[in-house]
DNA sequence: AACAGAAGAGAGCAGTGCTCTTGCTTTCGT
DNA sequence: ACGAAAGCAAGAGCACTGCTCTCTTCTGTT
């Protein structure tokens, strides 16, 4: 049993480092699709087939890369939402959106990476979903807070029963129970999101909306309502 | 001045037509960022250096079926819209969200195209403009026709005044006059209808949801009442 | 029938991911 | 302490990509 580090294992763990780090630079200025194994081999200063020591495949340098940046976005959100009073869903939720649409505008190649198209032959281990878990996770806390708190939504559609079943993957990974009523709009609103960031992200409100960030906060409050979590209803 | 179509150039409007069902073909096989050339002129039966007779670069043939997707997305919609009463606008969103999930679903790679994250070096020309236009464009008209029947929305937030110019692009667009709330509402419902399905689509609710089509409909209904199109309010 | 212009073929350039072989160095077990 | 074993870097090479250039062939028009 040999848990001593060696010198040689410093520096594995070193060059890996780097070349992760220079594969995120590249992917900030190019883009996923355009990540060239051997242009991040060239500026590390070793040949291309050196690079494949260290990670077997440029899509593990990929899934790297994915996992990092998951966490990354994961963690600006949770400490979106522990610098607000934990009790004011209203502002926890302000919080998240504000910071989740901040990394994004400031990160517009990672959020592609993470939720634009997926790469070609890449399909995403399972090694990803945890850290894709945890931005989630974010949302459904706040689900169930609101659940807790015992929030009233705007005029809610009663879910068909059947709907119970379609929501069964994610009332596994929940801990709390939240009605499914709520599950959908909670869910909607994770769709909103994601859907208002890639139009925007991807040019697609670029003739119709002039000012992204005003737009954006008057969305986040109608959500805000939608989910009931302000004190005054309908 | 020869504005006679020469034989030669039928066989050209052929053949460019030739190319562009096989690049359409392979497409839908691989997806847009394994579209190969080569392999296009391959299986046409030329040699790569020929296609560029006809499409001047890999990205004038993206730009081709990039258009033509839009359409097609586009004269769906509008076709399942039509097959409804025009004054019965709930059940207008409910057909043409219910044809754009369908479309996308039986399209994946070419709503990957369109709405996920753009190919690297391309920067989608105006060319596509109006053919992406007349997607969005169905949603407008139902939300002008939601504002001529003045129905009465869930509960908003009022619209801060910034908002107005924020909107200034979309309001340029529209014929008639509608509100910068109900405007604020059914861009929500843009955002959460293509956010769903790049969810859905990219794997980002594999774990969550079992019956996608179950799912969509709850959310549907949720969406129809949101946007005060049912009858009963509140 | 002659000619100009369009179309196709091929070679070639620079780039990609990835594999395999060849030396060299560090580590580990005896 | 030394030899074996494992790890590492480099280079050549394969099959592929988009794209350009040249050369030839073919074809529609006058």
């Amino acid at each position: 049993m040999s848990a001593a580090t060696t010198a040689r294992d410093r520096a594995r763990v070193e060059i890996t480092r780097t070349i992760q780090d220079t594969a995120r630079r590249h992917l900030g200025e190019v883009g996923p699709a355009a990540l060239s194994l051997r242009a991040i081999a060239r500026e590390v200063g070793m040949v291309s087939s050196a690079v494949y020591r260290y990670f077997p495949s440029r899509d593990e340098l990929l899934t790297a890369l994915i996992t990092e940046a998951y966490d990354e976005l994961g963690a600006a959100l949770e400490v979106a939402d522990a610098a607000v009073p934990a009790d004011d869903v209203a502002a926890r939720l302000r919080a998240v959106c504000l910071a989740l649409r901040a990394w994004s505008v400031a990160h517009p190649h990672e959020y592609a990476l993470l939720y634009g198209s997926p790469v070609p032959g890449y399909a995403a281990p399972d090694t990803t979903t945890p850290a894709a878990g945890r931005v989630t996770g974010v949302l459904m806390t706040l689900a169930e807070a609101s659940e807790r708190a015992g929030h009233v939504m705007a005029p809610t559609v009663p879910a068909d029963p059947s709907e119970r079943d379609a929501l069964g993957g994610i009332r596994a990974l929940l801990p709390l129970e939240v009605s499914d009523e709520r599950l959908v709009r909670w869910l909607m609103a994770w769709a909103l999101l994601f859907g208002h960031l890639s139009l925007e992200l991807f040019g697609h409100m670029h003739r119709g909306i002039l000012d992204y960030d005003r737009h954006f906060r008057q969305v986040v409050e109608q959500l805000v309502r939608d989910l009931g979590l302000t004190g005054d209803d309908a």
